[in-house]
DNA sequence: CCGGTCTGCGTACAGTGTTCGCAACGAACG
DNA sequence: CGTTCGTTGCGAACACTGTACGCAGACCGG
């Protein structure tokens, strides 16, 4: 390692700083890939300029020639993960079914980079990114195919529930992750302290002695609620398709 | 200022050190206020230790006496602005007016203090935290009451929405307010931009198109994107209301 | 061969969150 | 009254952070 960041031991010499001719050089594409897999792997605040430009045997500073700042970088690792959602693209003959599809995969490419949601939270105009971009495309291509008369309105719904409930469980997810311990493990470490913040509340005290100390699958639980919710969603959307909705 | 930050100039004097007897001391319910104000007037990344002691006339280091950590403070700094959110207690006779409050409630507090959203979707468990927890009981009497067969699904749904919808426009106002620029001059400065982008995407491009360059009213444009999407929530929840649904 | 542009980087600066040990205090107790 | 003792504030220090700047070497067109 630290082939190319040698100093040049005594300045001005042979072998004065060939870059392997192998390696691929230092480009935006690679830095941002490797940032995201630094953020995968070790979550938003491990991910340090020094850090980043050690993994690609490079200085910290050098990063700066590829990227204006560290918020612009977390806008293009956003942009970069953006590209694995799919959408069905074109008009589907069975809307729902499209985007019941693309929500599903929304709320998996969140779940598999959880730092997305605090960037996407915190900072700027993500959305102009070209891989967002073609996710909006599609999504308005499905829905005005589908024969909605506000097509980004429904959209904004639609993605507007995606977003919280799938922030919401990376948040929870990078807590367990934290912890070390497994997603059961954890519920079931934190039911004493949650049944002592919920003593005094009636309607929630009900519904931890209801459900018990069995311990359920926590996972399967979350993805049940987020089909629920995502039912609940597209019902009202498809109650604003078939009929001209007379009054107001 | 710094009253009672002086160093004791000689050491061991007269004059020891006299806590002004007006002043409140420190305590964690100041910090956590004060902290909350610093948030609101300069947002998250302008919050620093050194600089809310300072503000309450304390070294940096005095605060950690009452807070564990940082993170912590921010927990608490968001359950504190959680009791602002208003929801109609006890079962109401037109739960989808109650809840439609409390939806906007919502909203409003997070556009007022628009680092919850960036908090919420990065730490722990905020949801511990009294004023959220007496939230979302009085949500779950208001669903309970209604007559919903599984409430906390139904409020997850409604939540995730708002959630959603409200640190998507957070983010949005962050960005402007950064600009220094008002709403409706930083779209209009966004819009060639936005056009480059959106070329080669037929839809994205006929929207804009369609919009042409007349202002429009950003704000209501957006309370009015968030009235829909609630509309389409509260009727998807609706019809889960009325009938048992028979099938499955 | 020679100029100019581009790329990497060492150094430095102004900050950050947090630990540690010391000093000063208020109250409790003899 | 004097003496402890637990509590509270704090200055100094540590390990890092993002980034500006200017120099040096690499590349490329003339």
């Amino acid at each position: 390692m630290a082939a190319r960041s040698t100093p040049n031991p005594i300045p001005s010499v042979w072998t004065r700083q060939r870059r392997e001719p192998g390696q691929p050089a230092l480009s935006r594409e690679a830095i941002v890939r490797e940032a995201v897999a630094m953020l995968d792997a070790e979550g938003v605040e491990a991910l340090s300029m020094r850090k980043l430009g050690a993994r690609l045997n490079a200085g910290a500073t050098s990063l700066y020639r590829h990227v204006a700042t560290k918020d612009e970088l977390m806008e293009l690792a956003v942009d970069e993960v953006a590209a694995e959602v799919r959408v069905p693209d074109g008009p589907d003959p069975d809307w729902r079914a499209a985007a019941t599809e693309a929500a599903q995969s929304f709320r998996a490419t969140v779940l598999r980079h959880p730092w997305m949601s605090s960037v996407m939270g915190q900072a700027g105009l993500v959305y102009l990114g070209p891989n967002l971009m073609s996710f909006s495309e599609r999504l308005a291509a499905l829905f005005t195919g589908a024969g909605f008369r506000e097509p980004d309105q429904a959209i904004s719904t639609l993605l507007a529930y995606v977003l919280g409930m799938s922030t919401t469980e990376a948040a929870w997810l990078t807590t367990v992750a934290r912890s070390g311990r497994s997603e059961t493990e954890f519920v079931t470490l934190l039911m004493p302290a949650a049944r002592q913040a919920a003593a005094g509340h009636d309607h929630l005290a009900a519904a931890y002695t209801e459900a018990g100390t069995a311990p359920r699958d926590p996972a399967r639980d979350r993805d049940a609620k987020f089909g629920y919710g995502l039912d609940v969603v597209l019902d009202g959307l498809a109650a604003r398709l078939g009929h001209r909705s007379p009054e107001h």
